[in-house]
DNA sequence: AGTTCTGATGTAATCGATTACATGGCAACA
DNA sequence: TGTTGCCATGTAATCGATTACATCAGAACT
């Protein structure tokens, strides 16, 4: 009765219109049975090769793709992962989502991406979902298990189906984590900051409670302890990864009598917020105050100036993690901790301070243009 | 055999696991039928009002969720839409996916992302998925219609399923079409710039047969007819809306000897290596080139300097195209075309050349920093 | 009081693929 | 030559929800 698409009838011309192409119109037009259709398709090695022929014939005739609600109902599977991500306009996540679709794809799934927004509707819609049997298993990016539709109490999604947490590891569950270093990153960051001669270190924080930020604020305070600096409260300053908030950052620092002389902010977009602030009221990058950041996001290299960071392998991070569930998904063992390596980016934003100029201070730095 | 998810049994402690709880159960415990429990659900005001809380009251108790597959199968729907974009890991698509996503969740939807690549085979595969019925509808960011699996000779994507085109417009194809008038946006900033003064404007393309490009070409075209200015092919850089072609046409203005006064990137990523490239090669912006980018992405705000551009209600576009196709999917009337508007930002990155100082060049000029 | 209509509910067919079990033919064996 | 076993194939049950059709009770008629 709804049965009016954009085009009209649905039978026109000579083709029978894609729809209703069954197993059977198959099975009849090789002259064989259906179950021998569906056996030349899953297992080919068992069935002769002549009626694998005649199948793959008609079904190159037919134009026959099985139906996927149907093998889904009869074998459980669904050949779908979900994505569960924060903030899906968030320029992090893209070339992430970008490794894990190319991965999945490869090995035959779809992706279904679920943009949580800080939501618990959204969550529990989406735990409902996987609960539901709608996909084989899900890779989280948002550093937590969703609460399930009920028994939410001692043990935190008991979906049945595997997962994967990627980038934000998740403590109390015992899935498999991919990530990086963030505390050695951090600290390294720090760490190199202060050889530079920097005493006075700020830091641009995560949103509080992220594991992200715990583990970078404890890199940062490690680093600040291996280079003999002093961990000084009034240099923290409250960020939540976005450009605004980096900007924010920014006007406190341009509001202080006395400054430090370089900010390590724990994330691109902060970076770049932080130092157009700085710019506007004057102040000079790196030569008044070095500016670092985190992630090394296609802007970093094109930021003005070209920014120091820390460069995470995106992509590589979202392969990886789809590889790992594809593994999980396919009965294959899969270690439990896969970390990547991050790596040092030396640009333009930091020098060493001011007072201290006699250092020879761009021998690390690297070529700012160059063209990917 | 291969039932050894991350947990090892199937079922342990109370909890029955969430596996298998199916309308049989529910009506069992609600003391009526399995077609009241699913009456009950799909069309609440044709069982008693007693039987409805019967059913919710098991529902609830049991934790039960339809099994999509089986709905899928008999109902012939997926509440499944699958979109298609040309790259996934460009910055620009990530608030248009927001956008889509937001309206698809309100409207009972899922989201299925297919990054193209570039690859035909890709391409062939999610041509086949579709018409596989695996969603109910898609949205193609492309541009261009996936061919199908067979018969794909005469009319391109005859799916049969509801189709809409959002930002590139299909010509051959009647389907709603959600866009920019990228024309209009195009001839208005280049006007824009020819009325600071400037007689020689130049414009880096995006890829060739890009109808975005073709569109926006014209509208350059256009914009300098209507400022009386003449069409100069050498002025005509080609681009591929990356910061790397952005760069690279940055480079070739860099080594020319007479250089426009100004430059209209068609998109933001690309002004922004633009303008890091001639920086870099100690050219001023806007004092000797200015540049004009398109698109307002996120960090145009914030580039050094403030990039003047056109700004696309990313977010809306990708809501409006979900609704269309929600509409559609509905059975609902939808308009076959809607265009949104555009506006021009006015920021640093623009100013009247040199040569022509007198006048009053910054009254047109919004705030650079704005924390959003 | 008898008939008709309406609204709530139940029974069972159905969607299309997978797969356990059954069957039949042929080779390898004693 | 008779028996055993394997391989290719077919038959039919199955997955879980939707829904056409049947049924039945009670209200509203004549």
């Amino acid at each position: 009765m709804d049965e009016s698409g954009p085009s009209g009838r649905p039978e026109e011309d000579g083709a029978p219109s894609s729809r209703a192409v069954r197993i059977q119109d198959v099975a009849r037009l090789a002259d064989v049975s259906t179950a021998t259709v569906s056996r030349a398709l899953a297992s080919p090695e068992r069935v002769s090769p002549e009626a694998r022929a005649r199948v793959l014939e008609a079904i190159a005739k037919t134009g026959y793709v099985p139906n996927p609600a149907a093998r889904s109902l009869r074998s459980q599977k669904t050949y779908m992962v979900l994505v569960v991500l924060p903030d899906l306009s968030n320029t992090f996540f893209s070339k992430i989502l970008r490794g894990i679709e190319e991965r999945l794809f490869e090995a035959g799934y779809g992706m279904i991406i679920s943009d949580l927004d800080g939501s618990p509707e959204k969550e529990a819609h989406f735990a409902a979902f996987t609960a539901a049997g709608r996909v084989d298993g899900a890779i989280l990016l948002n550093g937590h298990l969703f609460g399930q539709s009920r028994d939410g109490e001692g043990t935190p999604a008991k979906t049945g189906i595997p997962l994967v947490a990627l980038c934000e590891a998740i403590p109390s569950a015992d899935i498999p984590q991919i990530e990086i270093d963030n505390r050695a990153a951090a600290s390294g960051m720090t760490q190199h900051l202060a050889s530079l001669g920097h005493r006075s270190i700020a830091y641009v924080s995560g949103p509080p409670n992220n594991i992200l930020e715990r583990e970078r604020f404890l890199g940062y305070q490690e680093g600040l302890k291996a280079s003999g600096l002093p961990f000084d409260p009034a240099l923290v300053l409250a960020g939540d990864y976005t450009i605004a908030s980096g900007m924010r950052a920014g006007q406190d620092l341009v509001a202080r009598s006395t400054r430090p002389t370089a900010v390590f902010c724990t994330s691109d977009e902060m970076a770049i917020g932080l130092m157009r602030t700085l710019l506007s009221a004057g102040l000079r990058v790196p030569e008044d105050i070095s500016v670092a950041g985190f992630d090394d996001i296609e802007f970093a290299a094109v930021a003005e100036p070209a920014l120091t960071t820390i460069r995470q392998p995106r992509r590589e991070l979202g392969q990886t993690a789809a590889a790992v569930l594809v593994d999980l998904l396919q009965g294959r063992p899969s270690p439990k901790r896969i970390r990547l390596e991050t790596e040092l980016v030396l640009r333009d934003s930091v020098a060493p301070p001011q007072n201290m100029e006699k250092a020879p201070a761009k021998i690390t730095r690297t070529s700012a243009i160059k063209p990917t």
